[in-house]
DNA sequence: AATCTATTAATTGTATACAATTTACTGGTT
DNA sequence: AACCAGTAAATTGTATACAATTAATAGATT
């Protein structure tokens, strides 16, 4: 058997890879929030039709990543500051309780730290050269491959999405540009995890994502709130 | 405007329907592990095509309470012992944090609790007729509503999914037959949050998560698992 | 010129047609 | 009788066609 997988077969990965390339592309915020999502646009983007998108847009819409207006299509979601509160409490939960049992895990998963340690030195490069986009895109794949480690699937398919709505909360609410401090803070996160040190991995993960919440206005005041959210929607960034 | 409603704007109310009325199936256990989810026969159930059927066992199947198996279609979840674990610590996360919200909102929503009220009521009802599906389906609602009244959407999805899925484990795995126990300790929840008391509301909801553990066969010892599961699949349920 | 209305174009929502694959069945072989 | 191959039926996976709806446009009216 050379070739034992059929052009169907592909269709999983098929779908998987458009799917990430939209996750990504959220992740590195080239695609804003409010952003029309056209089916047939995508499906000549993607060489597939619209019901392969339609797929995975729908996906994306369990997430709460995307949402459908009814007949007017799928658009980048757009957190007001009540979802994105509840978004990074539920996070915050989630974070701490995964960091929790990776520390748990960490003797028996010795080996598998390798990839944290290398996430952490992309992003240091990435920040180097103030490509802000992948820096970004690498921390949330820092929490999701932490969320791996975990253990525990339906944990770490929940953080899967709210990993991305949180990216689209910084979108809109971020006041402060980013230091970049994160990335030490994955640093020691990370050491203390090796550890096993669930305490201390616990107060480094809070304190990381105070940082994050820290650089958000969600106290409604325009003042603060990003200037392209205040003078409205964005250039759509789909059409052919 | 009498009728604004096209046959079109239907279709989410009517996907809505779709999914509960299979979501409940499971909830009540008419529905069994492994059962075969066949796109036509539902289709013709329902009176859609499968495009529709489709959606939902592709919403199914992203909760979890379905699985896809390429090129041989969607069947009910078999969670396997991991998974169990997995999903049982998940769900023991969310629901201590559910409760730790509806208590610290418990005075600001005091006109909320009569639904808990009326699906307690419920519950005690069709436990009293025996009704075994009836009240198993009530009381995952009841944790469906508390989830709700937490204040929290995603912790709310992320319980909608985790539900059902437990009730996959009990048919998988219950040992010993569930007592009736579980209605005076949702008395004694409710009672407890509506005073606020987040630490007794907390003790109370573990230890009714302990008491739907305790009934499972969840250390592989194969005397103890379901007979159903050890002989093998079940008959479909889902032909025409 | 601005606003409203009618018409056209563009887009989504659903059903259906067809291709790829799996399952069931039949007949033959050991 | 059990087992295997080959064929037919059933089922899924994808693309496409068409209907319903929304958005865009042009023309008329104030």
């Amino acid at each position: 058997m050379v070739e034992p997988k059929s052009s169907r077969q592909k269709s999983k990965t098929q779908d998987q890879h458009i799917y990430e390339e939209i996750f990504d592309a959220i992740l590195e915020q080239r695609l804003w929030p409010g952003t029309r999502l056209k089916e047939e646009s995508l499906g000549e983007i993607f060489g597939v039709s619209r019901t392969i998108i339609r797929r995975t847009l729908s996906r994306l819409a369990h997430e709460r990543v995307a949402v459908f207006e009814p007949n007017r299509g799928a658009f980048v979601a757009e957190p007001d500051v009540s979802d994105a509160r509840q978004i990074l409490d539920a996070r915050r939960l989630m974070e701490l309780a995964i960091v929790e049992r990776v520390a748990a895990r960490a003797s028996s998963i010795k080996g598998e730290f390798k990839k944290l340690y290398d996430l952490i030195e992309q992003e240091h490069k990435s920040s180097a050269a103030a490509d802000r986009g992948t820096a970004i895109r690498l921390s949330g794949e820092f929490h999701l491959e932490l969320a791996r480690l975990s253990g525990n699937k339906p944990l770490e398919d929940f953080l899967r999405s709210l990993v991305p709505q949180t990216s689209l909360i910084i979108a809109l609410y971020q006041s402060k540009e980013g230091s970049s401090c994160a990335i030490d803070e994955h640093s020691r996160l990370l050491d203390a995890l090796k550890l096993g040190d669930a305490q201390e991995a616990k107060r480094l993960m809070g304190e990381h994502l105070d940082h994050i919440e820290e650089r958000l206005a969600l106290d409604g005041s325009p003042g603060n709130r990003n200037l392209a959210k205040v003078f409205g929607r964005q250039v759509e960034k789909t059409g052919s």
